[in-house]
DNA sequence: CGAAGTGTTGCATACGTATGCAAAACTCGA
DNA sequence: TCGAGTTTTGCATACGTATGCAACACTTCG
């Protein structure tokens, strides 16, 4: 029973390196490299021929040595803490096609909310990641900013911080609330509530205040203010609970469409109310479900596709890096009317 | 303006070193390795120190050294090709909490459906993932194999391939087609449907099978059989209207719940039918939506934490290395009867 | 007090690729 | 044919940590 190395059993074997291929071939253990490298000082002819041979014996450069020699990782980290909620998975996956559209790949760091965090941020930085993505309201502004200060380039999407240090790319969420307050008045709704996710995230800041100072520039009352405490279908549900109980509430604004969804069913099954002949219901991201006959939620479609453009580009071009003055681009979005508001009828 | 090392300005520094935090205290590298390595020989006082000394000057050990020199990334790439369906969200957000739990990473392969697989295959093998996680039914099984046969350990999440050689941990499906027909017999229906996601995934051919299987024993008639062509919300709209055009049908069971949800849909409002009164339908997976009102789908649930915690199990002990005979795991669902389903009513 | 045993530390090197620099090969015009 | 200019190639080293091995310190027992 031989023990020869063209034994090709099951065992995990030994991967060839760049200097092996070299040998194998007669070159030098550079030539290899280069013949890998996009754009390297190499004769196509030579190049060919590396490429050639590699394939033959199966060989792939080592990512992980080319990362600790060019002291590059070409990973972008990704912290997410919610993946319920529908708009985050959908960013994601489109974000992370993006970025492998690009040759970068994602590192995904999904922290739990109760947890250390100063545990989890260590990860991230022991991963010598090339930029981080935080998409994330729950996280605290004091950490995140830590990681920047460290140095690392880092973009946070779907929300703000004041300090101007920190790269973000957001929704118009001034505009969204705004949008929606005016959409409730031209149906004829003068009692209106909003219901929060979490309260204190600069996504909800930015909805709430906007819609509330539009209520009162549009002589509407608002009625009641609700706070979810997070953004999901159960804290929706509550909320509208708690609006149905209050009553005489024409049109609720909930901070995002699961909220939203939460709250309609809430309103229907629970409540006894019909949406939206005795109440209207406005969310805000447009999900998928969004979009679906049994919900059909009027809501403020977030641009999806150029938000992750936008951060890709960020991340490219290094205008995230922490030497440069922090970027905040804000992307309009888009009412979208569905079947969940309807003009106002007199009770 | 001095441009000294204490500058602290925004620039990315370069991280401290083992090295050079090792000559700062006076003792070797060695020791700084030993004191960041749990159970290393190495004293206890002399590890407070060094890590007392290495939280004061901010060193983090840089894992891509690490990973070069044991050649042992702690990572595990996660490869996904469809996060619309809200199972793999949720399955990945479970996942990728019990590796860190472990202390591993998850690096995301969010593969294309229709681009070279073989492009995204060679990412997967530069970067030394310490094991493969495949949860996705759309990637073919040769090359899936031709992974394997690689040598690197690897676990198919929710997927049986047949040839023995990779390590699976799935749902038992079989069960679950039984249980739907079973449930739907009880119920009184006799001439029943099965609506197909992906016509030649393990999964749905499980299911399909042992549903028909179980409905030929119990006497029932199969008044049709479709393919949605992708397990979506679209698909099982479209599959659902087929199903009313064809008429006669007592109950339907479709492959997955997000398939269900576009049924019923398209059932209560395309075609007129009342669910379960007219038509009774069951999905499967019971993802988050199907216990929502507005939906209430009678399911078949996976056990997903225990999914992930044999899954990450066998990523621990080693069971799915190479080396090791495959193991399939087939993990007991449940049948949760909710509103979609009702008694036969003659018409 | 010396020897054997145990526990701790440092030295030196390996991990696999990227790249600055110099040597070599080639091109082109005089 | 030779030299200047350009492209291609190889050499040598750096990247930062882990670890086998030998040296060292310390304990314990005879």
């Amino acid at each position: 029973m031989s023990d020869s190395e063209h034994a090709g059993g099951k065992g995990r074997r030994k991967p060839i390196t760049a200097r092996e291929l070299a040998r194998l071939i007669g070159v030098s253990q550079s030539a290899v490299s280069r013949a890998f490298t996009p754009g390297a000082s190499i004769a196509a002819e030579l190049r060919e021929k590396i490429l050639r041979h590699a394939a033959e014996v199966d060989y792939h450069p080592n990512a992980i040595a080319s990362m600790l020699s060019r002291s590059r990782s070409n990973i972008v980290g990704i912290v997410v803490s919610d993946m319920q909620n529908p708009f985050y998975p959908a960013l994601i996956e489109k974000l992370s096609r993006a970025l492998q559209q690009v040759g970068l790949q994602s590192l995904l760091f999904n922290i739990a909310k109760g947890s250390n965090l100063e545990h989890q941020l260590s990860a991230v930085r022991r991963y010598n990641v090339d930029a981080v993505i935080v998409i994330s309201a729950t996280i605290l502004s004091g950490a995140t900013l830590r990681w920047v200060t460290e140095g690392r380039a880092a973009v946070l999407i779907n929300r703000v911080v004041d300090g101007g240090e920190l790269s973000c790319v957001a929704c118009d969420n001034i505009a969204g609330g705004r949008a929606i307050a005016d959409h409730f008045h031209q149906l004829g709704h003068r009692r209106v509530a909003y219901v929060a996710g979490l309260a204190h995230t600069s996504t909800n800041l930015e909805r709430q205040n906007a819609f509330i100072t539009r209520v009162a520039e549009l002589g509407m009352t608002l009625g009641g203010h609700f706070d979810g405490g997070e953004y999901s279908y159960a804290a929706g549900r509550r909320a509208a609970l708690e609006v149905a109980a209050k009553g005489n509430i024409d049109a609720v604004f909930f901070a995002n469409d699961i909220l939203a969804a939460g709250g309609i069913d809430a309103f229907r099954d629970e409540a006894g109310l019909r949406v939206p002949e005795d109440i209207s219901v406005a969310g805000f991201d447009d999900i998928a479900m969004a979009g679906w006959p049994r919900y059909s939620i009027t809501t403020f479609r977030q641009p999806l596709d150029e938000m992750v453009q936008v951060t890709v580009g960020m991340i490219e071009d290094g205008s995230c890096e922490p030497g440069q003055s922090a970027t905040i681009r804000r992307l309009s979005g888009e009412l979208i009317v569905r079947k969940t508001t309807g003009p106002f009828v007199s009770r």
